[in-house]
DNA sequence: GTCGCCAAAATTGTATGCAATCCTGGCGTC
DNA sequence: GACGCCAGGATTGCATACAATTTTGGCGAC
């Protein structure tokens, strides 16, 4: 029992208002997706339906839609007539997300490559100013911000390439990734040092799409790098421990 | 006010039995998922809350839950207040499916040469067996079943390749796909004449993985090839009405 | 006759109540 | 002392009731 210990409604977003007029299971939704991707909400953390719905002053019913929704991004783990907890993905889970995301990200590249509109540079120029800022600030703040917008960037450039529905899977790998990232980092800091976005965004901005590509794999070569997937068998029970 | 015209429940497979003990959201998504991509259910079609509830003896709260999911899966279109409609894919939709199935399979068919089983083999050949049995036979009925089993090849092919994220994209494309068939296809058999399915089961098991990925590229193409496409701009609204 | 407005009906959105299931703690027995 | 059993509490699964919104049908004015 006992409150989760943390206030979700203050994100550290200085938008996300949970507008009332719209639908509130999806700003809900987002709100413990941000949570879970910023580690504010552990893996194996157990997400009661009453304590989110009084959190967000809700009923039930809305915080379950909620909970569906991200039961299908893979973020959260429902079992039957036990309740849904923050999943905490195996480092099998994690090799399947990075594998997936070395198939998909390069031909997003190679399209966007294609696509891109000088509407599209300035929006990718926005958010590498915001990673960029957010990589020399200090605090745990800044490093959760930077994790989220160091994926947008891959968010950014799925929208670009056109196609809206390997834009949905990546929104589900890019939270997946999040989530992997935070349990098996080493660093932290997953782009640390290069800059590797800029060096993709500038093979983009030169129309050098093969580049592009090349160096977006190698992107995901090195984020997945930097994890450790060692196995560590027979964990399961720890893994439930560590959620609380 | 006019029942749907159709009886959702005796489908024509022989399990799916709406077994209570379990999950019945799960039940009724599948059933509707089937009636969808058997087109039982026409695209733009009205899926009312209160009559599925009532057709499968279940509240609406079961049934918001399995139109959520289908929702996810992108067969079923969700307007605020307004309801549920099977979904009506674009042809810029149906040929992002089939980009996105152009981009994925390939490389399950590697990776599936790689993995393949003796036992995956004898699941293969099942498969087959049901597909080329349904060819043979006459009715819509058969020709329902045998749009589904085509689908479950690609299904179990990307089940063997051992992603199971991607497994799930995939599952989710192969839905998709038989919805725009059945909107856009020509002949409505997609693999008539020659047995593609058969040749890519040969090279797997010869462990030709670029001879089994070339051939089911160029078998995504030839389903792609059977459709009709053209824009026919400005239908939305004829589309709908389409729809009743 | 056509257009616009308004009330009734129908449908979805949300909250809440009850039943079923699972976890917890304590007691009795071996 | 350890194991198994059973009642109490808590949580989810589901159904239902009510509120909000949209659609529909008709009525009146122009």
């Amino acid at each position: 029992m006992g409150g989760m210990g943390f206030d979700l409604k203050t994100s550290s977003q200085p938008f996300a208002p949970l507008r009332g007029g719209e639908d509130r299971a999806l700003a809900i939704r987002e709100q413990l997706r941000d949570a879970i991707i910023d580690r504010r909400l552990a893996p194996g953390a157990k997400l009661s339906e009453a304590e989110v719905g009084a959190l967000f002053d809700v009923s039930r019913t809305v915080v379950r839609a909620a909970l569906q929704m991200l039961t299908f991004e893979g973020l959260v783990k429902a079992e039957r007539n036990r309740g849904a907890f923050v999943a905490n993905p195996t480092p099998e889970e994690a090799r399947q997300v990075f594998n997936s995301r070395r198939l998909i990200e390069p031909a997003l590249a190679l399209e966007a490559a294609r696509r891109l509109t000088s509407s599209d540079i300035a929006a990718f120029r926005q958010r590498l100013a915001l990673e960029s800022q957010l990589l020399h600030e200090r605090g745990a703040t800044a490093r959760r911000a930077e994790i989220r917008a160091s994926g947008d960037f891959h968010l950014l450039l799925a929208s670009v390439a056109g196609n809206a529905i390997l834009a949905r899977f990546m929104e589900e790998l890019v939270a997946r990734s999040s989530l992997v990232i935070a349990l098996y980092g080493r660093t932290g800091a997953s782009s640390c040092g290069h800059n590797e976005h800029g060096d993709i965004l500038a093979a983009l901005e030169r129309r050098d799409a093969p580049e592009a590509s090349r160096l977006l794999l190698r992107h995901i070569d090195h984020i997945e790098a930097d994890l450790d997937l060692r196995v560590t068998e027979g964990l399961a029970l720890r893994d439930a421990l560590g959620g609380k």
